[in-house]
DNA sequence: TAATACAAGTGGTAGTGACCACATTACAAC
DNA sequence: GTTGTAATGTGGTCACTACCACTTGTATTA
């Protein structure tokens, strides 16, 4: 990683130097409660106006490794707050993020006719209504933490083939890689349930354990609905992350 | 509201411009799907700079009721992303925006020597580590939601009674009009547990229940610990709801 | 007819300059 | 010593300008 901006890369210069100071505060060279250069002493470090560097600043502070005070400066937050910033993660991801390895069991691959209410989150029309559903256990460490069913609505020229998901493991991946689809926005509802007899097999927990039941809406950069998904996750296991905001 | 910008008013141009153009989508003025004014017809409009415009823009499309396709246009969201914006929000507004009125009923209003996980959470120092313990039983249109325990870190002259909080309801109200204590973030976890025969009791649930389980830590606008809080909801009455971006 | 090139309109990036609001410090006046 | 004040430095707001990147529609060309 440089230090200093190059007006030839391809990357915007706000951003380069969103690069260059998220680098200095992970290596410690800035440091938690300490002020960051002031915008005009920044100007002068990397000749660059203040309107690039307010916006470089702008989007650390969003992302919570910055915080401004008017009149004092501008202030690296404490560690608490700059890590496991709310983000809208797949499975995998999650799963590194807590230090386990994902894995996964493909239990079915199939179009199918979406039910009422899949087709309702979704908003597809009453005359094609047809989604790839997958099911999957997906494992941490080896270890089954969920049962996934992902119902994906996509164009008939859009197809994902089981092989497909069997080499990348990741469903976003594919998306954004084939069709350049890019998770942008998703609801989400969580909630508690009892294990049904099939549930409790394949997650390996005795019938009526408690599980928490994720339903989730994602949305693409085009505002179109993409993925409605439904994860039971293991009550005794698995420990939901939030950061918020206002 | 009105529908031009007064340079003379206190509020910033660019809010002020943010306030016009969110009306105008509420009141169905501009409809989703389709394109707001472009930014240059914007600087005619109101008379004001691109600059200030793109703020204002640039707020609203974080906070989900616009979005851009570079070199097409800026559009209004469908309503799906509008409303439910992920805030950090308190028990009382949480249940007026499901439509229920809320209420409470306080068990515990007491000062006292935070247990070592609370300790931990709020970052207490080994020599005060007083905490304001309270107590309350949710309620959601007169019935037991949840089960909230707050632990809240305040400086010695900072005290509120057990009447302010029985007037106001809410402690963040108090928090911010007394000592203008500002919420900011907050880390949070949801777990699923099964209730104990006195959390049964209270929520008037049967022994055993399934109950999701929240644990937040709250921050102030000035990076300071503020509270630690446990709330148990009734699994068969609570659901969360999130919205994800990135 | 189909492919290509161009022009116009959109948002994206960047610089400059100005002034305001707020916090802190140093210094003078009391 | 305390108080008030001015200077300085910080982030916040705003205008104006320029050019780039991308999309779309239209005219041109093969």
């Amino acid at each position: 990683m440089s230090r200093i901006i190059d007006p030839r890369d391809a990357l915007p210069k706000y951003y380069q130097l969103v690069n260059i100071l998220r680098q200095q505060i992970e290596e410690g060279e800035l440091t938690p409660l300490q002020p960051i250069p002031s915008e005009r002493q920044l100007e002068e470090l990397y000749n660059i106006s203040r309107t690039t560097i307010r916006q470089a600043i702008e989007i650390l502070t969003r992302q919570g490794f910055l915080y401004r005070e008017h009149g004092r400066g501008t202030f690296v937050s404490p560690q608490k707050l700059q890590k496991g910033l709310f983000e809208l993660t797949n499975f995998s991801e999650d799963m590194r993020m807590r230090g386990l390895e994902p894995g996964q069991i493909i239990l079915d691959f199939e179009p199918i006719e979406a039910p009422p209410k899949v087709a309702q989150h979704l908003e597809l029309p009453e005359a094609n209504r047809k989604v790839l559903r997958i099911e999957r256990i997906r494992l941490g460490d080896g270890i089954p933490m969920g049962l996934q069913t992902s119902y994906l609505a996509l164009s008939d020229n859009q197809t994902i083939t089981r092989q497909e998901l069997e080499r990348s493991g990741s469903l976003y991946a594919i998306l954004q890689e084939k069709f350049h689809i890019i998770p942008t926005e998703a609801d989400e509802t969580l909630e508690v349930t009892l294990a049904t007899p099939r549930e409790a097999t394949l997650l390996q927990v005795s019938e009526g354990s408690p599980l928490l039941l994720s339903e989730r809406t994602l949305w693409s950069q085009y505002r179109r609905a993409v993925e409605f998904v439904k994860i039971l996750y293991r009550g005794d296991r698995y420990k939901y992350f939030l950061k918020l905001t206002r």
